[in-house]
DNA sequence: ATTATCAATGTAAGCGCTTACAAATGGGTT
DNA sequence: AACCCATTTGTAAGCGCTTACATTGATAAT
């Protein structure tokens, strides 16, 4: 032993090498401008001291880091995690590594995790929804990060975007559930409060029903947290209103899931005595019975153009445009006409 | 106007405040070395710039990140995302940021995960299952990085780790499905190449079968992979077999979703004509219809006292112990005695 | 033979912070 | 009044890297 423990540097490479520190960072970073026999030389430097960057001094002295943050609500919920691997996928592709952290839909915490992010030099930011206090905008255009919103389009939101029609997908819905004959419409929906995804799909509803001259003060409206048992609850407390809703469209799949749940403990039949609709279309709501009539949305295909987008815009290649992703309705089993009519 | 529009750093702040930049560091991390006065005068100085300090170089020069990494195979499943959000509210309070990268299920990505979030200044790490090259631990004690594996435990293993018996809990499941009769068992099980809970839960049952006088080669064993569809897919090959299974225990909940599914589209009715069982007990085992005989593990208590060790460890108050988390069966209906048995 | 050009490498100045050490200040003690 | 000690603050030396600029040596053009 007698050699020193710690782990090696850049100049310690260098060293071993007989080269300048300078040499050893353009074998690294740029080596087409270093002669191969140097490089060579160099390289088995780095692999014998098992050299690896500081990544924080790298940031440093570049200011320039190749991370891309993410934050979104909840780590516990499938349709963030499935379009968020494909846009670390695809990040990687282009050589930038994703920095995820979740604020568990508080906006006190997302605020205080984009600044985090920031701090520690992320090249661009990916959030979810547009609904933000704008001092945090004006953050973020201080330290010059861009940002991109995801999961929700909305063209006439001041910032860029990718991500599907909320309103409008949840109004198509709505549309085939008020022709199946329906008019006592019940909702399940998330909470609203800060997160304009979840308001949009009730807006969609409302819309729709006054399109059809239903009154959308009629709609029954239940805002409950992100869970099944909550879904379940919910359900529950709607089955025992007089009249009953013959209809109850869920804001995800995960409260349909919970609603569906519920019914069948409670002896209800779906959709003989009562229908039931998603949002999503997660893997979920093909295993449930009945199956989920819901809204399929392409996750992985909305992650991917996400990340394109934002590296686009980190690199100066974009000024940041808004995409729209195409959803579609899956009809399956959970919605039928009213019942009593046939 | 006129103002340099870049971010502020330190020094502005020192500025502003009248005062060294080691004032306005002190005021910043530890608050009762300075006197109330002048860190109000300064915490007023970083208010109205704006001032966020740069993370990279406070790593550098602290030598400390307060930044734990963990790697997990992948973020779309919800016994991970479970677990690691728990792991990371503990580690918040503790002070701590949690990084999450996920390798895909590939040890080579592991391993350039692993050397990234090292270079990143991460103080701990968190790693999924002990199969691992042992070149990538003397890498981490190289770098005096500590680390902690979890989601399996393995008092026989030379790392501490924090998780349950995979070996130990699934055998147990294994006798109650042998106690109520089977004997021609099948098994769906996710890939165990250099997955040791998938491997120790194969282990499992061939060890209860072999306790019980079963031939453990006549288990009938399909691998593949952690999807429903797979799940499915295999529940059929193993239907086509003659003589059936009487049993199929499947790795894991997520399969034993395809299995219930793929059995409904056969017409196979569970547990009747053919067992199902299950393992993580996630939400779905509660949701599928017939609800899943599983094994419950307590995902959030693994990931609590995961980020209390290895903070623990991290602020060299441990050396790193084992800790066993207790699981535990959970009956439901897609378990029966083997069908012309009553 | 002389000079311009260019590729390969070296030199050294930071990047924005923390912290060891030094300096200044203000009481108590004797 | 002289001295000591504790508290508060300042000074400045890095942390490990990138990169603008300088230097070197070789090759091509005159």
């Amino acid at each position: 032993m007698g050699k020193n423990r710690s782990a090696p540097t850049l100049n310690d490479v260098a060293k071993a090498a007989g080269v300048s520190t300078a040499t050893v960072s353009r074998c690294l970073n740029s080596p087409d401008r270093v002669i191969e026999a140097t490089r060579q030389r160099v390289m088995q430097a780095v692999e014998s001291l098992g050299y690896t960057p500081n990544f924080a001094a790298r940031v440093m002295a570049a200011k320039r880091s190749y991370t891309i943050g993410a934050i979104i609500p909840t780590m516990d919920n499938a349709i963030f995690a499935r379009g968020l691997q494909e846009f670390q996928d695809q990040l990687r592709e282009s050589g930038y590594t994703l920095l995820v952290s979740s604020s568990a839909y508080d906006p006190e915490v997302e605020r205080e995790q984009i600044r985090t992010l920031v701090a520690r030099g992320a090249d661009g930011l990916l959030l979810i929804g547009h609904a933000r206090d704008p001092e945090i905008y004006s953050y973020l255009e201080r330290h010059q990060v861009p940002s991109l919103v995801a999961w929700s389009y909305d063209p006439k939101a001041l910032r860029p975007s990718v991500g599907f029609d909320n309103t409008g997908a949840m109004g198509e819905l709505a549309q085939t559930v008020i022709s199946a004959g329906h008019h006592r419409i019940a909702m399940i929906s998330g909470r609203t409060l800060g997160n304009d995804r979840a308001q949009s799909r009730v807006d969609g509803v409302r819309q729709t029903m006054a399109g059809n001259g239903l009154e959308p003060g009629s709609l029954t409206l239940i805002e409950t947290d992100y869970e099944i048992e909550k879904g379940a609850e919910a359900f529950q407390q709607l089955m025992a209103l007089s009249p009953r809703p013959t209809v109850v469209m869920c804001g995800n799949d995960v409260l349909a899931a919970g609603a569906l749940r519920e019914a069948g403990r409670l002896g209800i039949s779906v959709p003989e005595h009562v229908s039931v609709t998603g949002f999503d279309d997660i893997e979920l709501a093909e295993i449930v019975s009945p199956a989920l009539t819901t809204v399929h949305v392409p996750h992985r295909e909305m992650g991917r153009k996400a990340a394109r987008e934002l590296t686009a815009m980190v690199e100066g290649n974009s000024e940041g445009r808004s995409i729209c992703i195409n959803t579609r309705l899956v009809n399956r089993n959970s919605l039928a006409g009213p019942p009593g009519q046939k």
